[in-house]
DNA sequence: TATCCATTGACCACTTTGGTCTGTTATGAT
DNA sequence: ATCATAACAGACCAAAGTGGTCAATGGATA
């Protein structure tokens, strides 16, 4: 399997991927339209339909891109010795919204097929899924538990819970620092980790020792 | 304007509404089907436009009735003489999951409809916003601001940075425990309101005096 | 019996659907 | 220069879906 769809120009593949991937992230498989597709790429219906044997395929070949990319992209820059959970969700977080900044609907996108998880009738998909989804979603839990020191909580008892409060919360704040954003706007990431590191600073001195 | 679409049959009304509104929060305008609609609530084409003489005045009167329903539902019960924030939200959150689990698409369906906020062509309807989705809106905003003691907290300076955390905590919680619900699971409050408490002891330990 | 209105679903003209096909242009090897 | 092959365009197709209509039915009330 092709996961870089390379075989299409550059220029022309990125303009087709993020097409689709607003397309099907916007609306079910069903109403999702190969016409919208090719209007938003630029690209003539037939050109489509040549790179891609059916609006299935297209969409088959863009989950395994996707999720390739992601987990590519996400494994590469954590840093797995950082013991600190705070400082390793943190990182997440400004990954995610990095790669939000690129690709503004892949994680819609992805959230999409990982919840529904309808069962694709191409073989090769499914391999892929058991391959990359289920490793993405492994990825996802180590960044949670892997190599963590759990010592630093002020109360072990409630680790578990002050975890999710670190994790809505910073979460929450990315969800909406992205969501009033326009489009041409730019992050200043510099900006948001210093905002970042504050609410850091204030979990930390509340629920570490 | 008939905010409760009385001279409908009760039961009938709440299937129509239901499906409608699942539709519309499913779907935009545009890619939401009647056809649909009326095949989800179980009534025949012709019924559907005996009632709205079309799909934009149906549209309409929905966002009249669900503004009208969840301003009256969220005011009605929230306790104004309650001083400690957290408890307010812990409120608010216990009202909003009841709403959710009656009307299980009603805040996805106002969410899109008060973000969109793209002007109706009925003036009746923008009136309607103008009087009930601002005050909906400033309602909301209350809650957190009127009435409520700051000075519970520790640490003054990060009052605002506290809030949002509790926010965005019982938030993700209420989110979280929806989204892992089947169509027939039935929610538990008192267990809800305990395990919300736990969270809550947790926050005002860290956070207040 | 006559009136009335809720209710149905076949039906309409129109748009959109995924996909095809023929033709044209660009590329690049010989 | 020639020829093959790939890239690309867009008119076109049958099929499905769209919002909306309307004559017909059935049940209730007077």
């Amino acid at each position: 399997m092709d996961y870089t769809l390379s075989n299409i120009d550059s220029d022309k593949k990125d303009r087709i991927i993020n097409a689709a991937i607003e397309e099907f992230s916007l609306y079910p498989y069903d109403k999702a339209s190969t016409n919208n597709i090719v209007k938003n790429a630029g690209i003539s219906k037939g050109l489509l339909f040549h790179y891609f044997e059916s609006k299935q395929e297209l969409y088959d070949k863009l989950v395994g891109f996707v999720i390739n990319k992601l987990y590519n992209e996400i494994s590469s820059q954590i840093k797995w010795d950082e013991k600190d959970i705070l400082e390793r969700i943190k990182h997440l977080i400004v990954v995610k919204m990095k790669i939000g900044k690129k690709y503004p609907h892949m994680f819609d996108f992805i959230i999409k097929v990982l919840s529904y998880k309808k069962s694709s009738s191409v073989d090769d998909v499914m391999d892929l899924y058991g391959k990359y989804g289920v490793d993405f979603q492994v990825i996802l839990s180590d960044i949670y538990t892997k190599n963590i020191d759990y010592s630093l909580f002020r109360k072990p008892e409630d680790v578990q819970k002050n975890i999710n409060i670190f994790q809505w919360t910073l979460e929450k704040y990315s969800e909406e620092k992205l969501l009033n954003l326009s489009e041409t706007d730019v992050l200043d990431y510099d900006e948001i980790i210093v905002e970042i590191d504050e609410y850091l600073n204030i979990l930390k001195s509340t629920f570490y020792n």
